[in-house]
DNA sequence: TGGTCTCATTGGATCGATCAAGGCCGTCGA
DNA sequence: TCGACGGCCTTGATCGATCCAATGAGACCA
C-alpha cells in the first residue's frame, strides 16, 4: 500500500522495474500495454514491481516514441458578463470526465479574440494535442474550415452550418426541437399569443431556433405576425423588445433564444408589477444557473451536454483510430426544464 | 506568408531546419531558446529557415530531455447545479489566459467525487505536469496537505486555514474584508438591522466571511445579536433561513455569505410581496452571472479573481525556478459590485 | 610566426518509452 | 532424430529535442 516516492528523487523507470522484476524492459512494457502476451507468473511479478516502485509510463517518452499526446485542446472564449450563457462551465466538465474514461485530458488554450484561429496551430505544429474539440461555432466556424483543410483531427459541438461540404465529425442539439418543445408547451397551458425574442437575423442558430417556434405555432394554426423580435444577446435587449412586444401584440407568453434575453422579459415584467408565471409565462433557452435559482424559476430548454460530451469523445476516438472512421454528424434532442415561470 | 505544411506528412524536425539552414542541430535549438548566443546573421538565416518550413519543437521531445510538460494541471470539480456559484468560470479562464503568457497550459483532470486525492499522483508520477493549482480548500484541504508532503510544487488559491505550519505558496482573496465591505456598505444607506446568512459553523471560509459583517457592526456599535443565521449553501436554505429571521429579528437589509443564499433571500421577498431594494435590502458575495442578471440586479462582493490568476502564476514560476522560491501568501481585496438590490 | 583567449558552432550522448527483429526453448509431425 | 513452429522474452534502434564537451575560426598580443 505505501507507495511512497524518493523524496525530490526521480521517479523510477521501465528500466528499474525491469531490474526488479528481473526481466527486460520491453517485458515491462508488455505489462502495461499488451498484458495478454506475457505469461500470468511473470506478469503478476513485473506487476508487483510496478507496485511497489510506484512506478507510472513517463508521458513524454511514451508521447515521442509513439507520436499522441493523449491530449485533447479545447480553446475557451472569455466568459461574458453580464449574461446567462453557462453552456461552457457544464459541458466543459462533462467533457473533461467523460474524455478521462477514455484516457485522455482536455487542455484548454486562449486565443486573440479577434483572431478564431490563432492558437490552434501552435499546438498542432509541436505536436502538443491529438485533437481539438471546437465549440463556437455560431460565427460560420472558420475554425473548423482551417482545421478541415489543415487535415487536423478535430470534432465540432455545433454542425457545419454555412458549410454542407464539410466532411468532418459533428455533434449538436437541435435548437428547433428545443424552442418546438417549448412552445408546444406554453400552448398546452392554454396561450394562443406566443411572442419570440431571438437573436439577429445573421445567427444560424437563431433562426434555427426561432423556427422551432414558428414550426409548433403553426402546427396549432396559430399566427405569428407581429409575435417576433430579433435583438443582440444582452439583458437590455431582452427588457426593450419585451416591453414594445407587451404593448404592441399583447402575448401572453415569451420563447427566447436565450435565457439572457428571458431575464431581461423578467425585468420588463417587474417594471411593469406583473408576475412572471401568471400573468404572463416566460421560457428561457440553455437551463442556465440563472434560470434555476431566478423567482420564481425560469422554464429553459436544457441541452444534454453530457451527452453531447460522450458523443464527442466516441467521434474522437474514430478519428484517431488507425484507419481513421469519420461517422456521420449526431444530432442530440433538448429536454425542457419545467419551473414557476411557465 | 504561406506557412503552409505536408497534409499528413510528419512535421519538420529540428534536424530538417538545420540541414536547410547549413547549420547543426544545436545552433537551431539555440536560435529558439538562446538566440544571444548566436551571430545576427546566423540568427536571421536560421529563423528564416524555421519560418519557411513552419518549424515548431517537438512539445514530447522537448519535455523528455528538460524533465518538464510546461503543463499546469487544475482538477475542477462536478458544477454544482441550483446554485449561483461562479467563481470557476471566470477564474479558469483567468488562469488559462495569464498562464499562456508564462508559456504554460492548463490541462483540466477529474477525480473520483469521494476522493480528494485521486487524480493528482497519477499525473505527477507520469510526469504529465509540471505543477498543480488547488482551489477547493474549503474541505480543510487534504490535497495541500497531500501535495506538500509529497514535494509537489502546488499553489493553493486559498489560505492554509487549518495548517498555520503550511509552507507551501497561496493566493487568496479576503472574504472578511469583502463582508465587511458589504456591511458597511448598507450602514451607510441607513440600514441598522442588517442580517447575516452565512454557512455552517464548520466552514473556515463562512465563519470569516460573517466575521466581516460583525466587525462592521460592531465597528458602529450596532448589535449583531439574533441577526444571524447558518445554513447550508442552497436556495432553499436561504430562503427559508430568510423568513424566520424577518419573523423574528425584523432586519432590513441581508448580508448573504454567497450569491445562492442572497437568491432565497430574493425568493423570500417575492413570496411576501416585498421588492429588493426597496423595502429591504440584499448582498450576496460572488458576483454571479446570477448577481449580474436577475431583476432588480443584486449587490453582490465581487473577487479579483484575474489578479488571483495572476498572482497565482507568479507564485508558480518562482516555485519552478531553480532553485525554488516560495514567497509568502497573497493577499487580495474583493471590490463590491452595486446593484438595485441595494 | 606562434600562442592564448574568446566565442560561435559541432558531434555524440542522453532523456524514457516503444518498435522491429531475433533468440531460446519445448512441442509436434514426419 | 530433425526441422518447423509458436509462445515468451530479450536486444538494439529509434522518436526529436537538449546537454555536454570539444572543435574551429578569428582577434589580439608578444
Amino acid at each position: 500500500m505505501g507507495r511512497r516516492i524518493g523524496r525530490l528523487a526521480t521517479p523510477p523507470t521501465l528500466a528499474d522495474v525491469a531490474e526488479r522484476a528481473g526481466v527486460s524492459r520491453q517485458t515491462v512494457s508488455n505489462a502495461v500495454n499488451n498484458p495478454d502476451l506475457l505469461r500470468s507468473d511473470t506478469l503478476a511479478r513485473v506487476l508487483a514491481a510496478i507496485d511497489e516502485l510506484g512506478y507510472s509510463p513517463n508521458r513524454a517518452a511514451r508521447n515521442l516514441r509513439t507520436r499522441a499526446s493523449h491530449l485533447i485542446g479545447m480553446r475557451i472564449n472569455p466568459a461574458q458578463e453580464g449574461t446567462a450563457n453557462a453552456t461552457m462551465d457544464r459541458f466543459v466538465h462533462s467533457l473533461v470526465e467523460t474524455s478521462r474514461e477514455a484516457g485522455y485530458h482536455v487542455l484548454l488554450f486562449a486565443g486573440d479574440h479577434d483572431d478564431p484561429i490563432s492558437g490552434y496551430d501552435d499546438l498542432l505544429r509541436s505536436t502538443t494535442v491529438d485533437a481539438f474539440v471546437i465549440t463556437d461555432t455560431y460565427l460560420g466556424n472558420p475554425q473548423a474550415a482551417w482545421l478541415e483543410q489543415r487535415r487536423a483531427p478535430f470534432v465540432a459541438f455545433g454542425r457545419p452550418w454555412d458549410n454542407q461540404a464539410a466532411e468532418h465529425a459533428w455533434v449538436d442539439v437541435d435548437g428547433a426541437a428545443g424552442t418546438d418543445l417549448a412552445t408546444s408547451h406554453l400552448i398546452e397551458r392554454g396561450h394562443h399569443r406566443i411572442a419570440w425574442i431571438g437573436w439577429r437575423k445573421d445567427s444560424v442558430i437563431g433562426e434555427d431556433r426561432r423556427s422551432g417556434w414558428t414550426r409548433a405555432m403553426h402546427a396549432r394554426g396559430l399566427a405569428t405576425t407581429g409575435l417576433a423580435s430579433r435583438v443582440e444577446d444582452t439583458v437590455a435587449s431582452g427588457r426593450e423588445a419585451s416591453a414594445v412586444l407587451l404593448d404592441e401584440a399583447h402575448p401572453t407568453a415569451f420563447v427566447c433564444a436565450s435565457d439572457t434575453l428571458a431575464m431581461g422579459v423578467l425585468h420588463t415584467l417587474r417594471d411593469r408589477g406583473m408576475e412572471a408565471g401568471r400573468e404572463i409565462a416566460v421560457v428561457g433557452f440553455d437551463d442556465s444557473q440563472v434560470a434555476q435559482v431566478v423567482p420564481p424559476g425560469l422554464t429553459s430548454v436544457r441541452q444534454p451536454l453530457e451527452q453531447v460530451a460522450i458523443e464527442i469523445v466516441k467521434a474522437l476516438e474514430g478519428i484517431l483510430a488507425h484507419p481513421p472512421v469519420i461517422g456521420p454528424g449526431v444530432m442530440l434532442t433538448p429536454t425542457l426544464a419545467l419551473r414557476g415561470s411557465s
